[in-house]
DNA sequence: CAGTTAAAGCAACTCTATTTGCATTAGACT
DNA sequence: AGTCTAATGCAAATAGAGTTGCTTTAACTG
């Protein structure tokens, strides 16, 4: 039985160059034209590939744009830790708009807006994980990641999305600000 | 010249019942194969019309996805009106959330969103004027529009579009609750 | 209740995406 | 190195999207 990954058997060499030189012609195009412009075949020209082999590796254009998608911002890549929970989530909501501001990553966020729901295909679920690490350091905050995602990784993906103009370098600050401090109202 | 719109000449009898149609087929195509496997041939076939008259009329597939997202939730409707702000976003969230509940409006919402940001197609553009009139009528709980797009309406639309099963109705209220109570912490 | 013409239909055509079968190249493993 | 074969390339075939010119229908205007 295989429940253990198929696993792709070729991975270095010309693989390898193919798969980046699509993923960097995909990121070109897609800021260029946006995702409503955008094929397989426009992809390949760019990337000195051919077509067949991007339908062959990724079968459609939906999916190939949601991988890259996913994979945009290194999951790999260090949080802040400055010992308190408002000063992380300061800085790594800083680094989320400003991964957003680029138009590369904001037609990117839309392209796998429109394929979320359909599959299980939620390009923001990296941002959910950080956000769980987040409060785990701090559980006397009392804040929760639900809270996090509603109130500072929606409202920037919100922006990105639909308003892209408003989004400037006091966001991060400003939302993190209202999560923190929005005072008990009559 | 024609800076002046050029203004539509025959709106009712046979060209209303193509736009009704169009607009009904294209809203059940979307919500059975998804944004991404709907082209404009299918929706005429569905909608017994010609492909051409959509051509014409709309020009092109998002354009006509954008539209009828923009104006699915009708901007004529009465709002609430209790005389508690707290109350009136309550019973408006609760409306949103459960609006976007219908995989339709999802999957209209996130053609909209592929769409976004490359014209003027912000189709969440009635919500903020919406949250203005709530804000303006009580302005002493010193609550802003922006706060209420920022911590109402991104994170039910952030949800509709990649954790749709993340919604029920709790939602609206939760949120609600969040944007008043949120007790400031150390 | 005509006359005018916007809007829809039709059909042939063009253009481009996607598929498929086969040949070629070159990774991985021994 | 040599073998096996995954992955790519190539090219022809298919399919379906989008365009265009013309005809027909029927919504507005007077």
């Amino acid at each position: 039985m295989e429940t253990t990954a198929p696993a792709a058997k070729r991975t270095g060499g010309r693989s390898a160059l193919v798969l980046g030189a699509v993923k960097r012609a995909t990121e070109e195009l897609i800021e260029e034209k946006g995702r409503e412009r955008l094929t397989v075949p426009m992809i390949a020209e760019r990337a000195g590939v051919n077509p067949t082999s991007i339908y062959r590796r990724w079968g459609d254009l939906p999916t190939l744009i949601n991988e890259i998608a996913t994979y945009r911002l290194d999951p790999a890549r260090p949080l802040p830790e400055t010992g308190a929970l408002r000063d992380d989530l300061t800085g790594w909501a800083r680094e989320i708009v400003e991964h957003y501001s680029t138009p590369v990553n904001a037609a990117l966020l839309r392209g796998g807006a429109s394929v979320a729901g359909e599959r299980e295909s939620d390009c923001l679920r990296n941002r959910r994980a950080e956000a769980t690490i987040f409060v785990g350091r701090h559980p006397e905050a009392g804040i929760t990641p639900d809270q996090v995602i509603d109130h500072l990784v929606a409202p920037i993906i919100y922006r990105v999305i639909f308003l892209p103009w408003s989004l400037d370098d006091t966001t991060a600050e400003r939302l993190v600000s209202d999560l923190f401090d929005l005072p008990s109202r009559a």
